[in-house]
DNA sequence: GTAGGGATACACT
DNA sequence: GTGTATCCCTACT
């Protein structure tokens, strides 16, 4: 399990920093994982498309608090997505995670995202946060501890990484803030 | 390429 | 309190 002090940085550190690492949720005795392959940062008030560059409201409140906890957000009427806390305690800052490579509970992923093809499971945010089954109730938690994480992987291994400009957003679109993984069969967009 | 969907933020009474 | 524009998307055509 990663420590405070890894989320405790610039997003533009974190971001990278979390590829190749393992989100983990147990819910209902159902364990489902995957390796994150894809992510953007958002800063706080220094970055028009994040949700905290205005002031602390009722949805992005935890932005606002210490790092390493979960800020989930619903959007466009059906899909929820998982952002991780990052920085110092008020800076509001996150990363977005966009999409996993499926690892434990393939079928329970499955039938939550009733699909079969796996690269349709956890190809994108809203899609990751289905099959983990992450909604509102994951809202705040701290990911440090059980039920939802995120984990190191087994070996320390060093990854190619690209970036490009953040997906689907209308405020500051040419900072090159997302990351990922450029040979994963499981982005969001190639 | 675009319809669908509902919560949210903010400007107004 | 109410109105409305917007949204870090997905699934379909």
């Amino acid at each position: 399990m990663l420590k405070r002090s890894f989320f405790g940085r610039s997003p533009l550190i974190v971001a990278p920093d979390l590829l190749g690492k393992i989100l983990v949720h147990s819910k209902n005795g159902i364990r489902t994982s995957g390796r994150i392959v894809e992510v953007e940062a958002y800063l706080g008030n220094q970055d028009p498309a994040s949700h905290a560059y205005k002031r602390k409201t009722e949805r992005n409140r935890v932005m606002f608090g210490p790092p390493g906890y979960a800020y989930v957000y619903f959007t466009y009427g059906s899909h929820f997505c998982m952002n991780v806390v990052t920085g110092n305690d008020g800076e509001a800052s996150a990363v977005l995670i966009r999409a996993l490579e499926p690892l434990e509970g393939v079928t329970a992923m499955k039938r939550r995202r009733k699909k079969t093809k796996e690269k349709d499971l956890t190809s994108g945010p809203g899609k990751l946060a289905q099959a983990l089954g992450i909604d509102r109730k994951c809202y705040g938690l701290d990911l440090l501890k059980k039920p939802l994480w995120i984990s190191e992987e087994r070996s320390g291994n060093t990854y190619k990484v690209k970036r490009s400009p953040r997906i689907g957003i209308k405020q500051a679109v040419d900072l090159p803030y997302r990351f990922y993984l450029p040979d994963s069969d499981y982005l969001s967009r190639p």
